[in-house]
DNA sequence: CCCAATTCTTACGAATTGTAACAGGGCTGA
DNA sequence: TCAGCCCTGTTACAATTCGTAAGAATTGGG
């Protein structure tokens, strides 16, 4: 298992250079942003597991960002502010932020609310178990085959299956078509999108998806895809 | 599904009565104690779903307390204490403390912070902060729908989403199109104005304004827009 | 070699979104 | 006040993106 990913978004450079090195000495892996669109372009191609975001964007309003990343891709984020106000700090964190840290800061303890939150998070599933619950149905990754709330067990193939892992590995967070493509092994960007859709498609048709009001796999039209469902491994 | 249960752990009588009252106006159901030894027995009863702490207790180590609140029984653990050194709360966190706070603290700040550690721990809140009230409407963006007065509900698409969080976020302040430009990720510059201006468009036949007297979406010319609405998330 | 299961590809339709074009109204200056 | 320009709203259309059915290719077992 890799390292865990931190991205930076701060627009100036020396807190950048502090935080990059303090994370770095930590184990994290690392990448940093100045303004507030490539870090956006980047979230097409990466999943991070711990955001940290100053507020005083000159690009853009931090806060909607916060909200937008925690609500959307269900990711950890840690708001960096020079606002040090208890208001600044509740509406943060009640806008979706895990934590809340002013400025001036201590690189220690920054690290120290880092593990703390992927501690509690638990995003990632080391190997544990090879069934799955959520919302009602069991997914038997041994046996290849979806457990309904009655009993009665429906096969999934294996395409479906990697598709079906990678959804509940990363529950509530937003998927781009690239990531997954990644994450399945396609070869490059042929027409292996469509390929996609057809594994999706009938991934659905298993979990009894209505077509036009999907409820577990929902699509974000030119962004990706989301899975809801509250899921525990085991 | 109950309240989620908050116990607090202070020898100080009157920062258990600020917690209590705090909490309970918040909507949680709280449990005091003021030593450990009776705190660690009820522990054999119930099961908090957040432990508030203070390191400075005359009958125990608090520390090694809070190492095995979070070890042993997983609980969500934040630490309330006197002792504001970067060092102290680094240790607290590494020995398994999911926040700090040091005191003086503000009661609103502590809520706001025990709400953040449940939503991080999936147990609780299955999807909160997903919907927003204003005016009559309930914006489900979990779901892509408006709700109406009566019920019925008009789906919305992502772009229009996005749109609508934007507004929604920031209601009854200037929004200026660059910053609309940049919050929706839009390359900037070219004739993408255009394209904005029919995803307001759209948004507002959705919302049933009348284009000669908006209600909601007012357009300042030559400035930007301006969403007036009472929005209370949740 | 044949069959069955699985997966990919192709094809087409539907939904979403950006773009162009035009209408209309506000703002400015004579 | 009125002409003219700029800003915005709206409509129609085109391009992109996505869903799924149907058939082709691949694989594996007998």
């Amino acid at each position: 298992m890799n390292a865990p990913l931190v991205t930076i978004l701060d627009d100036e450079p020396e807190i950048r250079g502090i935080l990059t090195e303090a994370l770095e000495e930590a184990g994290f892996r690392t990448q940093c942003f100045g303004r507030a669109r490539e870090f956006e372009a980047a979230l097409k191609r990466v999943t991070p597991d711990v955001c940290l975001v100053d507020l005083s964007l000159p690009d853009t309003d931090g806060l909607a960002l916060v909200h937008r990343l925690a609500l959307e891709r269900g990711a950890k984020v840690i708001i960096i502010s020079g606002r040090a106000q208890v208001q600044d700090r509740v509406t943060g964190l009640e806008l979706g932020a895990d934590d809340y840290i002013t400025k001036p800061f201590d690189p220690a303890e920054v690290v120290a609310r880092i593990r703390a939150r992927l501690r509690g998070g638990k995003t990632t599933t080391p190997q544990a178990g090879q069934t799955a619950r959520f919302n009602g149905w069991i997914a038997h990754f041994d046996r290849y085959a979806l457990e309904d709330e009655t009993g009665a067990e429906t096969p999934f193939s294996h395409a479906e299956g990697e598709v079906l892992r990678l959804f509940l590995e990363s529950p509530k967070r937003l998927i781009s078509r690239t990531q997954m493509q990644d994450a399945l092994g396609g070869a490059a960007g042929e027409s292996f999108d469509r390929a996609m859709d057809v594994r999706i498609s009938r991934l659905r048709t298993k979990l009894r998806e209505d077509p036009k009001n999907p409820r577990l796999i929902k699509t974000i039209y030119g962004a990706g895809y989301i899975f809801l469902g509250d899921v525990s491994w085991g």
